[in-house]
DNA sequence: GATAAAAATTACCCTATGGTAATAAATCTA
DNA sequence: TAGATTTATTACCATAGGGTAATTTTTATC
């Protein structure tokens, strides 16, 4: 939890007041690997901040095919946000790609916590300022990359991931299918 | 100027003097077709909110190819939201597609609207939610949906768009070569 | 309305990635 | 450690979409 509250406080100052808040409204959960965090077609009034482990976020499609929209490791949030921002049913299931420890946030309660400490409100729209930025530079990846080019990016941005999670959630989060992730290794370890 | 407002009043109550405040810190403006409203490498300091017409956003990769992250058509908001939020250097261009009317907000003004006028948090903070699950979508069709799969969604999503957009805009957007688009196309007619 | 310019289509061949399946490697479990 | 299971690799062929270029259609300009 200290995490969390370190992170906080590295945008704001804290008082002791708020600090209690926020302990009130949270709850620090162990879950292990393959559990289901938040399952598709629930309603979701929960978000995830990560203090260890890895989850992520996927869709299934028509095929029966898993496609990862996000990975969430140490100092992330992860949950629906599709579905709780929309208040609709979950199309995502967020789940543990390892045994994790998150802290499990009400979302109503979080989104409102700067009714009681408006000093929130910076940490909150840069949380929100900085997702907006991640997506913007995925969707620009996606656009001008190769898979190779992609997958690099990839490994830039989660260095120590690949030990963890299974190459195939990378390739679901990549846009391809496994075997072409393979074939892509094995061009980049020939050169 | 008028939309903008109503926009708001939609979400919050507005009172005068908000009302008043809105109008201190925003400009209209006309641009035609081709101007440029950011250009790459500018500091962005602009956000701007369409009364009407179209706009885009996009980047020029290493080959010069261009890819269209964003358009903007009556009551949506574009700038370099990846420069604007890091303050760095734009790596996007902002352009009009079509002669277009906007209003221009000095962008550390607006984010700091809710200080005078708390009122505001709500509505920015439901603009940016909305901003995350556009993008959550978007990511989640590029994974999962074919190139004809992906053109059904936007003119199902920009209904209008096709008249006033050149054809290889959209195909720049959709991640696909103009010839590609053309092709899905013709596939499409043929049904 | 004629001409020029821009945009869209079509055709041809090419390449990156997908699909299926077999095999190999790694991990788990008893 | 053996056997079972899961994951990763490789091979083969198939396909969606890319590249170049020629052609047609549309739009702008005089």
């Amino acid at each position: 939890m200290k995490n969390l509250i370190n992170r906080i406080k590295n945008s704001i100052s804290l008082s002791t007041e708020a600090e209690k808040y926020i302990y009130s409204i949270a709850e620090e959960k162990s879950f292990s690997k393959g559990e289901i965090l938040i399952q598709e077609g629930q309603t979701v009034n929960k978000t995830f901040f990560v203090i260890h482990g890895s989850l992520r976020s996927f869709c299934v499609d028509k095929e029966g095919k898993e496609h990862t929209l996000q990975f969430a490791i140490q100092d992330w949030w992860i949950s629906d946000f599709i579905a709780m921002y929309n208040h609709e049913p979950a199309s995502l299931t967020v789940e543990c790609i390892t045994d994790s420890t998150v802290i499990e946030f009400n979302a109503q309660m979080l989104a409102q916590i700067y009714l009681q400490f408006p000093e929130f409100e910076p940490f909150q729209r840069k949380t929100l300022e900085r997702h907006v930025v991640s997506l913007h530079k995925r969707i620009l990846n996606q656009l001008q990359l190769t898979a190779l080019e992609r997958y690099n990016v990839f490994i830039e941005q989660y260095p120590n991931i690949e030990q963890h999670v299974p190459n195939y959630h990378i390739a679901s989060y990549l846009g391809i299918t496994q075997q072409s992730l393979s074939r892509v290794r094995a061009e980049k370890a020939k050169k």
